[in-house]
RNA sequence: CGGGGCGUAGCGCAGCCUGGCAGCGCAUCUGCUUUGGGAGCAGAGGGUCGCAGGUUCGAAUCCUGCCGCCCCGACCA
């Protein structure tokens, strides 16, 4: 893409109800425009990112053989009413009349929208397990939205929902999904701590939530140390192995780590030595239940075992808060000149800054070096708009591309390009042909 | 929901108290000079001053009502 025609509105200044790094380098960066409180536009930089997240939570499901789907934003009351939650989840459901003065809603969440689908679709034990999940928009009408997107009230989120026969499957489709969330955020360059959650008016015989750290988390957290030390991204496992899919999650809910509401000093001493202790601020990226038969008794989820007996399926839910995580990560990767991609979410691969736009060898130059880095499959975007060095670099800083190549009249006579590593900011001289080379190393 | 604050150009703000041509910086456009970390000079464009009503010869400014937004707290994915 060349940024002279890419659609990336920058501001030099902070907006002055940005808070909150995130927000500030969103807006600044021209990711995200404000349209209503708690409600953003998604622009081209800001969405390319969100896509990026979406298909790693794609692919991590796939693996897993969960079932993607896709259902409506605006739901009927009736099914609610049906369910009893109509009435009980309260003004942070957005309430909608059609025109024939049908009640309806904006979904925030979809569990008896899925069970119904289940329950139209599956009667018999041969169908299961199942796992269906989607990535939609949610409308929660929070009383105070704010930090940009980090609690917005439209959000994006994956929601998925499994049905098993017995608690011992249940339990596994659990622990799968333990499994498969601990790879999606360590793809994203993420270390996202599970923590025993409550389980809260939702119920359920397990829960956890995954927090990732910032300064500006919204809850303080307390665990274990050892969780620096884990391998959290290269661990290759056969879901259908029950065994070794239980011991990662053991090797993980064995150490101490709670979120404030549920933390206990006494326990966190006794499990944990003192100079194993850490505490800090996390950000709550997912959260995972599984509910046994709480929900699908009263909704009547029931299917045929081989006995012919119609039983209750055991469930779980289970969410990643997939705009949330636009902002987590910048919270969790950035410096004082902006934002600092992990190579997996950013929006393009690789930046080329044109340093003398106008002038007839660099120009070449830089075409050339554009054309053959996307032959290379590199995703590019060409800086060859004409402003001055000072402005490019600081734009380029901002948007944290994970590589940013300078090009100017003293490398085309030298015949080299500095190529700067975002994150450590380490500046290095490759020759023109050996670029693409250099950054996939 | 309680408390505090703010709505004036794309962004950041001044002007309001004490009514009298709607301004400044950045950004944008044109020209010239520049050009390896947010250039200089000269010029230009861009506004229902959040909305509605009132007071007044005259309202961004005073009064009333409404709307929107932000921050702190409580609450919550």
């Amino acid at each position: 893409m060349r940024l002279s025609k890419f659609f990336m509105p920058i501001l030099r200044d902070d907006p002055k109800e940005a808070e909150i790094v995130s927000h500030k380098y969103m807006l600044r960066a021209g990711m995200i425009r404000q349209e209503s409180a708690g409600i953003y536009s998604w622009l081209p930089l800001g969405l390319k990112v969100l896509k990026k997240i979406e298909n790693i939570v794609h692919e991590e499901q796939a693996k897993t053989g969960a079932n993607e789907l896709l259902m409506p934003t605006i739901q009927s009351a009736d099914l609610w009413r049906q369910s009893g939650r109509y009435e009980d989840y309260g003004k942070e459901m957005l309430r909608i009349t059609d025109r024939h003065d049908r009640d309806m809603l904006y979904g925030p969440t979809n569990e008896e929208m899925i069970t119904s689908i289940f329950k139209s679709g599956v009667q018999s034990y041969k169908d299961m397990p199942l796992n269906l999940y989607h990535i939609q928009w949610k409308f929660r009408d929070e009383v105070r939205p704010r930090f940009g997107i980090m609690r917005g009230r439209e959000f994006l989120m994956k929601d998925g929902y499994s049905f098993d026969m017995t608690p011992q499957e249940g339990k596994h489709a659990y622990n799968k999904m333990f499994v498969a969330y601990l790879r999606t955020y360590a793809r994203m360059g993420l270390k996202a701590i599970p923590m025993r959650a409550d389980t809260g008016p939702i119920g359920g015989d397990s829960s956890h939530e995954f927090l990732i750290l910032a300064d500006t988390g919204e809850s303080e957290v307390f665990f274990d140390k050892a969780f620096y030390d884990m391998d959290w991204s290269t661990f290759e496992i056969d879901y259908d192995d029950k065994q070794a899919v239980a011991s990662v999650v053991d090797d993980f809910t064995s150490k101490y780590a709670a979120a404030e509401e549920i933390h206990n000093q006494e326990e966190f001493d006794a499990k944990v030595p003192k100079d194993r202790q850490v505490s800090g601020r996390g950000i709550e990226v997912g959260h995972i239940f599984f509910f046994g038969t709480k929900y699908s008794k009263p909704l009547g989820a029931l299917v045929q075992d081989a006995e012919g007996n119609q039983v209750p399926v055991q469930s779980g839910s289970y969410g990643i808060g997939v705009s949330r995580l636009v902002g987590g990560i910048i919270e969790a990767s950035h410096d004082e000149n902006g934002i600092i991609w992990p190579q997996a979410v950013a929006p393009f691969d690789v930046g080329i800054i044109n340093l003398k736009s106008g002038d007839a060898a660099t120009d070449k130059q830089c075409e050339q070096l554009y054309g053959d880095l996307q032959a290379a499959g590199f995703d590019v975007l060409y800086d060859d708009r004409d402003d001055r060095a000072g402005a490019k670099f600081a734009r380029m800083d901002l948007i944290g591309l994970p590589w940013a190549i300078t090009v100017g009249p003293r490398g085309v006579k030298s015949g080299m390009a500095e190529v700067k590593n975002r994150k450590s900011g380490e500046k290095t001289d490759v020759p023109f042909s050996d670029v693409g080379k250099f950054i996939s190393q």
